[in-house]
DNA sequence: CGTTTTTGACCAGCGC
DNA sequence: GCGCTGGTCAAAAACG
């Protein structure tokens, strides 16, 4: 019905205009947390994620989503205005077709915005997590279904079989410092000055053993209070936060992987660090929306009938 | 002393 | 083929 229209609302949106997108700040509905005590920085969030790349089948069937958030369907992105700001949590999501991938975005207001394209969804996707990821991606993905070897030539080299596809999703944080907080530990192994941007590219890699997850970290250029953190793989391990101060247990995974677990864990310490930043008043409105809260029972709740 | 960061070099893919 | 760019490696430096 509005997916379609929903799809291209926000493919234009991400395209090349992410910064802009975020420069404008929530006015189109994201809740805009501002101001520690000192009013002075990292309290302004609007926190996002945009899940990319993700086969939706891998994770569950396409009803369990709306269903694990117990929230509203497809409801129009245009819906969201600045109403979507009086804090009455809201989620869209539009599964698509089943054969495409997921592509939600979390608002902190509690807004929760999901939109899907199949096709897509990596290139808006990789908007935000490096277009020419994208479109490697892409033409990658064509590459190997087409079964077209005749320009990819997969040398057998240091890095085995390389550029294999992994679940990615990207962050978009506006904080004042590049690295957030997300209960993992990462070890940075690379810096790259970012084509057209003043700000370079953070490269970081989980550091617990054999864990592939990697992580790039990018301020937007047009809004440098904008953070773009890209996550690439799934962590073969808990968060080791999470294991240790156990702010955050969430019941046996629902799905297969544990690729939405470690995004609900990571979104959750997000939260959780961020809201600790807050005022009381803001904080009670923030936990008011129990995004969390109602996500993660909800899992337990539709795992076991 | 072990771990992490920095940084220049290297490699692969892509467009022209 | 060449140049550009993104991503990664690895040695050295910095840090706790």
């Amino acid at each position: 019905m509005s997916g379609y229209h929903e799809r291209e609302h926000f493919r234009s949106l991400f395209h090349d205009e992410l910064a802009a997108l975020f420069s404008q700040r929530p006015t189109d509905g994201a809740a805009c947390i501002s101001g520690g005590p000192s009013g002075s920085d990292t309290g302004a969030i609007f926190p996002a994620v945009t899940f990319t790349d993700v086969p939706l089948g891998s994770m569950m069937d396409n009803d369990a989503l709306p269903r694990v958030f117990g929230l509203s369907c497809s409801a129009p992105l245009d819906a969201l205005g600045p109403g979507g700001r009086t804090g009455s949590p809201e989620l869209m999501v539009d599964v698509g077709n089943g054969s495409g991938s997921l592509t939600p975005t979390f608002g902190c207001g509690g807004r929760v915005t999901t939109v899907t394209t199949n096709s897509s969804t990596s290139s808006l996707s990789a908007e935000a997590a490096g277009e020419e990821d994208a479109d490697r991606c892409k033409k990658e993905e064509q590459q190997e279904e087409e079964g077209d070897t005749s320009k990819k030539v997969k040398k057998p080299n240091k890095q085995g079989e390389r550029r294999q596809r992994e679940p990615r999703f990207a962050f978009v944080t506006e904080s004042e410092v590049d690295h957030l907080e997300d209960g993992y530990r990462w070890r940075k192994y690379g810096q790259k000055a970012v084509k057209n941007s003043p700000y370079p590219r953070s490269y970081y890699r989980c550091t617990t053993q054999k864990c592939p997850v990697k992580k790039r970290v990018e301020r937007s250029y047009q809004n440098s209070t904008i953070v773009i953190t890209t996550y690439e793989g799934r962590h073969t391990h808990r968060c080791p936060a999470t294991v240790r101060g156990s702010t955050l247990l969430l019941p046996p995974p629902l799905m297969s992987t544990s690729f939405f677990q470690d995004l609900v864990m990571q979104q959750a310490h997000q939260l959780n660090s961020t809201a600790n930043q807050m005022l009381p008043l803001q904080q009670l409105e923030f936990s008011h929306y129990g995004l969390l809260q109602d996500m993660v029972p909800s899992l337990a709740h539709h795992g076991q009938p």
